[in-house]
DNA sequence: TTGTACGCGTTATCAA
DNA sequence: TTGATAACGCGTACAA
């Protein structure tokens, strides 16, 4: 008896109605009276008819309710990142308008099995990141005719991308450094590409991050000689580690570190106080996203606030947009400063310029 | 006249074969001649057809290729829990072998839109955590005949679970501090309910979430006094938090702490320095998890470490049997206990007991 | 307010 | 190795 799952067909029988009417019920798209859908509910319970199969209604209507997300990472590194995850956030609320739901999708499939990017029923991607291999991912999304949306990258022509003016904002930071009294600069930067080796950054054409790119320009619109580290990844270990590095030589060490992240610069004023520098009467430090870093307090970081679930949410409502045949805009969002209690006047002390500039190397 | 996309079946016409074989094809299901491989694949690309419609292919064959993930919070929220991501790392990998994504789920959406757990095209579910709200979701897949397996939860008949040996495995850290020589220990709890008010248990009958509870069973089994002090979630400030509560009173401290999650003994860790306490000389402390905790250096916490990446995997594992008509048998994974830098002798100080006895209310 | 009829794009089955 | 056929389960014009 069992055998198979009842349809929408066997119900529509049952109460004895059209399976078109049943349709309605359960749709609502069309007013019904009270009795038929009396009816039709009541059938539906007693065959155990739990409301239409979301597969065939996807395949009628076109529609499946879900958006990709493409990270270009493995996820556990992708969810390290506090950023990331406001702005899955906001992609949340943001999709949530539409009913659609968030399917995970990497970009480099073990190549093993599926490459879920060609084969899962997307409505739309969003992306988030868009260098070297993404590029496939977002061809083949094109080729399917997907509408895409991309966080944080370059996507080219006439997709909508939703960026932040990182290098403005980072100047902005620099630019008050400069205006304590700072000319002894170092900089923590986020990687620079997918190999992701730390040290410091010799040839800054190879950059591939645009993040990290752009945030470095920034910086060196006030400092351009300022000594650049990239670090491994955004982690507060890895900017103590950095922070180690550019506060080695008590003989040269910089007055102010700028960091691209503030994980990064929470390692930084791990650094400081290891050794023994006081923050912010020996050292100022900056960092950049505006998060909360759990277990960072005392300290407020001077930062840049970057309203990371806003770049979700609207990469979800471009997504909207798109599905509904208006075209969304790029977006370019603005960070607002914040000044912490981790910068302050460069101390009094002899600007060694000759040494910073072989520093800088 | 690209009014509409091309079909499989525009294709198999194109090429001249029938739209079984040019499925085929697509499918590698069936062995092809090479010419016609070549046949339809090249009338595919002047067609600008890009493969099979996942909709109309997943209604066919009855799998969407999806297993949903759902959560009993803001997404936000979860992600800000190492052990979830690491979960959620091993079930990517878990599922990888379905060649299935995972779809984002929500267990309470704002009411307002489409609850996606009713009406996605999911293949199986796994649900983190199943208290409360949760058992609704859980009713909804059973209903619509979805397999489901819970981490972390109790669902009762029939439903794989993958769990951990919770207490035990707090009774064993519970115990290595009793060795050691410690008899005034406190303990740091993760949230109780989803009421999430911090402050010293004293309803222990109150407490609805599964692994605070066995966790401080575990600990009770050596400690049965000990005070138990609930945060409002697990992160270093909320353990810093509590740690500051715990170690307010210089005449009447704790020589040990049992902190129900590595980040919350991290906090705590905090505290003792704030306190001018050394660890381990003037207090010991023990976390639970074994994750990484950025920035925690030099400390090691001594800890149980869980197999949090299995857990998720294993929760994958049991989705593919599930849906191979096999069934899944819940599993319990056990913790290892990693002696760290953070637990020492008790120091020689008058053991207070009555005043324990008082302080545990 | 309800019913009829058709198509959404595939793929499994089986026979040739 | 290929082809014919028949579902898969639903939504929606359109007519009544």
């Amino acid at each position: 008896m069992s055998t198979r799952r009842a349809t929408i067909l066997d119900v529509a029988r049952q109460a004895g109605v059209s399976p078109s009417t049943a349709s309605v019920v359960f749709s609502g798209k069309t007013p019904v009276s009270d009795a038929t859908r009396r009816r039709v509910l009541d059938a539906a319970e007693s065959l155990g008819y739990t409301g239409p199969d979301p597969r065939a209604a996807s395949l009628r209507r076109g529609r499946s309710g879900i958006v990709g997300v493409v990270f270009e990472e493995h996820l556990g590194a992708a969810f390290q990142d506090p950023v990331k995850i406001l702005v899955m956030d906001g992609l949340t609320d943001g999709v949530a308008a539409l009913g659609a739901g968030l399917l995970l999708l990497r970009d480099d499939g073990p190549a093993g099995v599926e490459p879920t990017v060609t084969s899962a029923p997307l409505d739309a991607a969003v992306l988030i990141g868009c260098s070297g291999r993404m590029r496939e991912s977002l061809e083949i999304l094109r080729g399917r005719g997907i509408p895409v949306v991309v966080i944080e990258g370059d996507a080219g022509e006439g997709i909508p991308q939703i960026r932040l003016d990182n290098r403005e904002a980072q100047r902005h930071a620099a630019s008050h450094l400069r205006s304590l009294g700072h000319a002894r600069v170092a900089i923590v930067s986020l990687p620079k590409d997918r190999a992701r080796i730390p040290g410091l950054i010799v040839d800054e054409s190879g950059i591939e991050v645009d993040v990290t790119r752009d945030r470095l320009r920034g910086a060196r619109d006030i400092f351009p000689d300022a000594p650049a580290y990239a670090a491994v990844k955004s982690s507060i270990d890895e900017g103590l580690a950095a922070g180690r590095v550019l506060l080695a030589d008590p003989a040269d060490r910089p007055t102010a570190i700028i960091a691209q992240s503030d994980l990064l610069a929470a390692g930084v004023l791990r650094a400081a106080e290891e050794a023994g520098l006081r923050v912010p009467e020996d050292l100022s430090v900056t960092g950049f996203d505006g998060i909360v870093v759990d277990g960072l307090a005392p300290y407020v970081l001077t930062t840049l606030v970057q309203p990371a679930t806003d770049k979700g949410r609207a990469a979800g409502q471009a997504v909207a947009a798109m599905l509904e045949g208006r075209d969304a805009a790029s977006i370019l969002f603005t960070c607002e400063f914040r000044e912490g209690n981790t910068t302050g006047p460069a101390p009094d002390q002899p600007a060694k310029s000759r040494k910073v500039a072989a520093f800088g190397a």
